[in-house]
RNA sequence: GGGCGUGUGGCCUAGUCAGGACAGGGCGUCAGCCUCCUAAGCUGAAUGUCGGGGGUUCAAAUCCCCCCACGCCCGCCA
């Protein structure tokens, strides 16, 4: 399990000794914060069952240990009390800075696992709005990090082209519309239609048939209906697109739920689940999973014949399966038990199944968003907002720079603060949306980041050329030489853990350090091994800076 | 009614899965810092029954039970 960066090779070090020390496989082995590089609390554990005082399993580990975490993990093993406390040696931070001043700090080896991961799939009924992007931004910044480490991702997203919210856009083009608005984007005129369709559909029941109609004739596959909706989900989609490039968010395939019917997917689907025990059929076609915990029945396939969402969303999953070696879902939590009875079928059926990253719904200070009653503030009208409030910024900072400059600097300024506010809290808590926050370019902000990494290049920039060096001293450079060190770490945590915001906090704490860093220790007033020593510092936390931005999907940029 | 999730100073949030060394940050408030590498910055101060109550443990924000509040879900919708 050889890993290639220093601070993990250092740890799993001293994990395996630890497995030996325990005869354990699994291991206590934290961060140690400020007082060590890593401790461990194991004595309590390992004293209860050898009916000895965590004091003395400390002492003796430490005594039968030192030199063989010396020698091997290159570290230095302390009992204080009953805590273990380690601490890497002289060799450490050099080494670690030595990879940190390098180009792709933090990316590891191509491995040949294919992942894919599907994110945004909001229904092409209007914008995407600031839940969506929830989605949009959680999904984007796991792709990057996928990446990073070495993974073949390719991005997907599920068009829901043939639901009754589609049934109901089109509907609304057909009797409805009356044109775009001048400069209206596609997404956003589709939502006014989709708008006054549900209008229509409340004061007439009428309409209820016509657009149960046009359902049927598309799942059919009557020629006319489903060109009507294809070209009504296009321009939607065309919108999307515009917005999600805007956010720096892209997706590699666009896969669209009809092909799984036009395509024989969906029937075949049936065809196999015939053969599972759990099959019902009465009219309808469902699954019964009570067994897995399940009350109600999953249906996949009404008595008219006609299939269901979870249908085809199961043919897309198994198709999935089939080409790649990892599935990764975001979906918003209303998902759960959809998602979950997808995975018991899929599982019923001996197929891989997704792992699913929910997260928690995102809504306005009078309420719940709803697309259906106009109520959302979308990703566009939030990126004109926020730039428009960067462009402010820049131009009363910054006025030596012509307006092209600025412009550029407002358009990623904004992005980062959009990005940033909302892949920095956990996805398992609802929000909800603050103007007041979306518009905050102070700490604990996207621009907070990427001003540390203009003041790191500012620095390199008047330095000129210097000679590495690695004599580190003061406090500040040794808390931030560690953070720097870290950071392979943090990316394949949220890898592993499918924690985006844990690189989120991950960056805004080295941007920390690294200002009480140049706060305290002047870079270029210094002088001889103490500036070139500084000066390597500043370039593997612009480097580690410029990477752990690179993996938000925020611009690095170098003035600001 | 059932299921899932959340509840941390006035507001927002990390930490909870793998229990441990003073519960980290930010906003706001107050007091300071631009003859000094970009003040989108820095320093200091005040503010906490970690929703409530039981329990397990040497040790609980973290584990277990009960309760309360909020969000989401429970369709032959997607």
């Amino acid at each position: 399990m050889k890993r290639s960066y220093e601070y993990q090779r250092r740890h799993d070090c001293i994990v395996s000794i630890l497995r030996e020390a325990t005869g354990k496989r699994e291991v206590i082995l934290n961060d140690g914060g400020s007082h060590a590089d890593f401790a461990t609390t194991q004595a309590f554990v390992e004293a209860k069952g050898l009916k000895q005082s965590p004091l003395q399993w400390a002492t003796g580990f430490v005594k039968q240990y030192a030199d063989q975490i010396a020698s091997q993990a290159g570290a230095t093993v302390e009992a204080k009390g009953p805590y273990i406390n380690f601490h890497l040696d002289e060799t450490y931070l050099p080494a670690a800075l030595a990879e940190a001043v390098k180009a792709g700090y933090g990316t590891l080896p191509k491995s040949d696992e294919r992942v894919v991961i599907e994110h945004t799939s909001a229904n092409p009924n209007g914008p995407l709005h600031v839940g969506h992007i929830r989605n949009s931004i959680i999904g984007d910044t796991l792709v990057r990090c996928f990446r990073t480490t070495g993974k073949k991702v390719e991005v997907q997203y599920y068009v829901n082209d043939m639901g009754r919210q589609i049934a109901i856009v089109v509907y609304g083009f057909d009797h409805l519309d009356t044109g775009a608005l001048p400069d209206e984007k596609p997404d956003h005129h589709i939502a006014r239609v989709y708008i006054a369709a549900n209008r229509a559909l409340e004061q007439d029941p009428s309409v209820v048939d016509e657009v149960n109609q046009l359902m049927q004739k598309v799942e059919l596959g009557v020629p006319d209906v489903v060109r009507r909706f294809r070209s009504a989900v296009g321009r939607c989609l065309e919108g999307f697109e515009v917005t999600m490039h805007r956010l720096s968010v892209s997706h590699d395939r666009f896969v669209w739920e009809s092909e799984f019917i036009r395509n024989g997917d969906t029937d075949r689907l049936f065809g196999r689940i015939k053969r599972i025990p759990e099959y019902r059929e009465d009219g309808k076609v469902w699954i019964d999973l009570t067994a897995e915990g399940f009350e109600k029945e999953y249906v996949l396939r009404r008595s008219d014949g006609t299939s269901v969402y979870a249908a085809r969303d199961l043919a897309y999953h198994i198709w999935k399966a089939r080409n790649f070696d990892r599935m990764i879902d975001v979906l918003g939590a209303d998902h759960k038990l959809i998602g979950a009875q997808l995975i018991a079928t899929l599982r019923l059926l001996g197929e891989k199944f997704p792992e699913i990253v929910h997260f928690e719904f995102v809504s306005l200070p009078e309420g719940s968003m709803s697309t259906r009653a106009g109520k959302f503030v979308s990703a566009d009208e939030l990126m004109d907002e926020v730039t428009m409030k960067a462009y402010d910024e820049v131009t009363s900072r910054r006025s030596d720079l012509d307006e092209d400059s600025r412009r550029r600097i407002a358009h990623s300024v904004a992005i980062a603060a959009i990005r940033y506010d909302i892949v920095k809290v956990s996805p398992e808590k609802s929000t909800v949306f603050d103007w007041k926050e979306a518009l905050n370019f102070e700490r604990q902000s996207g621009p907070y980041i990427q001003y540390a990494h203009a003041r790191a290049c500012s620095i390199l920039e008047k330095a000129g050329d210097f000679d590495f060096a690695f004599e580190l001293k003061t406090p500040h450079e040794l808390l931030l030489a560690r953070h720097v060190a870290r950071f392979p770490a943090v990316i394949e945590d949220v890898v592993n853990e499918l924690k985006p915001h844990l690189l989120a906090a991950y960056a805004r704490e080295l941007a920390d350090h690294f200002n009480a860093f140049y706060h305290f220790d002047p870079v270029l007033q210094s002088e001889g091994m103490s500036r070139r020593s500084r000066l390597t510092l500043v370039l593997a936390v612009r480097n580690t800076l410029s990477e752990a931005l690179g993996n938000l999907g925020i611009d690095a940029i170098r003035t600001m």
